[in-house]
DNA sequence: TTATTTTATGAGAACGATTTCAGAAATATG
DNA sequence: CATATTTCTGAAATCGTTCTCATAAAATAA
């Protein structure tokens, strides 16, 4: 059908192995048959066909990314925006292609991880989570195929690359900069802690209150997260704030969440940040953008893709030059969803 | 390295050939030995390299995507990243891949439709946004490749699949709902002109605008994008609502663009919905969360995407059954973020 | 029983590139 | 001028499948 590296051969009278060589750029090919056969091709509308050289070269110059499963809508999330756009950047630089997984639940998921194992669709894989219990990794490390998670590790943590925030650290000083406000009863909105990083938030915010001797109420620690429907989200702030001694300031591992956060409080007629102080996580552009503008853990999402997908990359081409684990900064950005504690506020509104 | 299709048929005592056809499940094998060669490829642990398929099915089973370019930051709208949930589940329940470019310029980004399209990567490919003097389409066309595009088709429009909505009706009554509301003065906050999308919809606005005899100031006409920075948007919604008519009712385009608008109203000092009602465009979970929440036109991104996907693989099997156009309906879910006009409010604020 | 059809499998040529090995031509060396 | 080197190119195997065509064996018909 289309015009392949034989029929480019025999019009320039040289064999296909020559053409193969320009077309990489040999130096062993003489700048002027160089020359030639780049003509001929472009008069041909030759083009070079990847599946070919896939199948000899063994190797398809695309790496894979497999998310939570999207029953958790990670495809809502603009953090997961963020991280694949980082990916995606690396990548164009480098010359690689992307490859998503589409299955939707946890199973369907893993299935398409090993097709693109065993049928060398990629060459490499990101895995944009960390989940105990999870098929994914142990599968990967297995098979000993090239691949770098984001988050952390969970085991075998010398035996391969992952790229994380310390976000144990990370939320020790989000909870730090509200007890520094003056907050005192603090309270935590976490996601799901199947995942590595909401425990690993979680328990930083309880060293940061431990630390300040201050002790969290138990019903201040909660979790939602994207697979509960707004609502139910909602539900789990508003009986937090119900409780005796309610939290003024609140750690929302996530800015999505934030929004459910802010939403719920202004259900309940409590003021951000004048009743209570909120402090999410990633500045997505959500953060930016919420009303009022939420002060934020930035976890670097664009970079924590780059450092994948780069980190990865590299690895590919030389294996044994593995970089271990990658720790991205992490910062607070200070906006308008904190503010110092009022003492006035809390018996104002109590019932 | 692996095990292959002549391992497998070796140790089974077959041909490769036989071994192939068990795997495509050919009546034309026996039970027996179909059962044999199974229970040999699970002993050897034999799984199929999709690339010597590839080479000899001229058939990748994957579908690319191209987006704007990430420039204009279309990673980062949740819009996007709705479609590309509704594509990526059609191909999954249809087995096909997905393929993403990395591009970021409009120059790279056709680059790499040029590599998916000539190196034969891809089968089809889903264009997310319809754009005039885009090199995209025109080149796919002129390839007779496989394609559709999500948006507005340019020319050729019965040459090829498109899904859209219907942006100008939707558009209208979006603006008539304002107009129902008693709003006189209305507002346009467009995206970028060079996109059908945003065209149809001013189309529209002003459409609805005539039907009722009200008449638009040209300063209530304006246009932010993702490209711009938020400091910018925010501006030309200043200098909007600093206008002699300022209009008490804005129609959006997007819904992250309707954050940066509540963002600028709240900066200065001016309320949704008491003083401006605002209504956006596409009903993500962004219009969900904002505060206050959002009423938005629901344009069905997942469907978009759905839709597209789906229609692409029909016409990939069967090339003759061309659907040419697909039409998403939209409907306006009614939130928190537009009111009766109020005649009072004007007098009381205008300065 | 013989001829004919059906069923089950095998042989081998693709698919479109790359790459090793070898050899011809050109150049350098003695 | 003969030989050794270097430079350039070609032949052919290979990557892992699929698929057409042929054929042996089994089943059916005559």
């Amino acid at each position: 059908m289309s015009v392949t590296i034989k029929d480019v051969a025999k019009k320039a009278n040289v064999a296909p192995s020559t053409v193969s060589r320009v077309l990489s750029d040999s130096p062993r090919i003489s700048e002027t048959t160089k020359k030639r056969v780049r003509k001929i091709m472009e008069e041909m509308g030759y083009h070079l066909n990847i599946n070919g050289r896939v199948l000899v070269r063994q190797s398809t110059q695309t790496i894979g990314i497999v998310m939570k499963d999207s029953a958790t809508h990670s495809f809502e999330n603009p953090f997961f925006s963020e991280i694949l756009k980082g990916i995606s950047e690396a990548c164009h630089t480098r010359d690689y292609n992307l490859n998503l997984t589409t299955g939707e639940s946890e199973e369907t998921i893993f299935q398409d991880v090993v097709k693109m194992v065993q049928g060398k669709r990629v060459d490499g894989i990101i895995v944009l989570y960390s989940k105990k219990d999870d098929k994914v990794v142990p599968y990967l490390m297995e098979h000993n195929f090239p691949f770098v998670v984001v988050g952390k590790p969970l085991f075998g943590a010398n035996k391969f690359m992952y790229v994380d925030n310390d976000n144990v650290e990370a939320a020790r000083e989000a909870a730090n900069y509200l007890i520094e406000f003056g907050h005192k009863d603090l309270g935590f909105i976490g996601g799901d802690l199947k995942f590595e990083v909401a425990k690993d938030r979680l328990q930083g915010f309880k060293l940061a209150a431990e630390e300040h001797g201050i002790d969290i109420q138990p019903e201040s620690v909660q979790s939602i997260d994207l697979s509960d429907s707004v609502e139910n989200g909602k539900e789990v702030v508003k009986k937090m704030m119900n409780t005796p001694r309610r939290p003024t300031g609140l750690v929302i591992t996530d800015d999505y969440n934030g929004l459910t956060v802010m939403a719920a409080l202004q259900e309940i007629q409590i003021k951000v940040p004048e009743d209570v102080s909120i402090i999410g996580f990633n500045n997505t552009m959500i953060a930016k953008l919420a009303n009022p503008p939420l002060t934020t853990v930035d976890t670097n999402p664009y970079q924590l893709g780059y450092e994948a997908s780069d980190g990865l990359i590299n690895i590919l081409h030389t294996p044994e030059m593995v970089k271990r684990g990658v720790i991205i900064p992490t910062s607070i950005v200070e906006r308008d969803s904190c503010k110092p504690y009022n003492p006035g506020i809390k018996e104002l509104d109590a019932n």
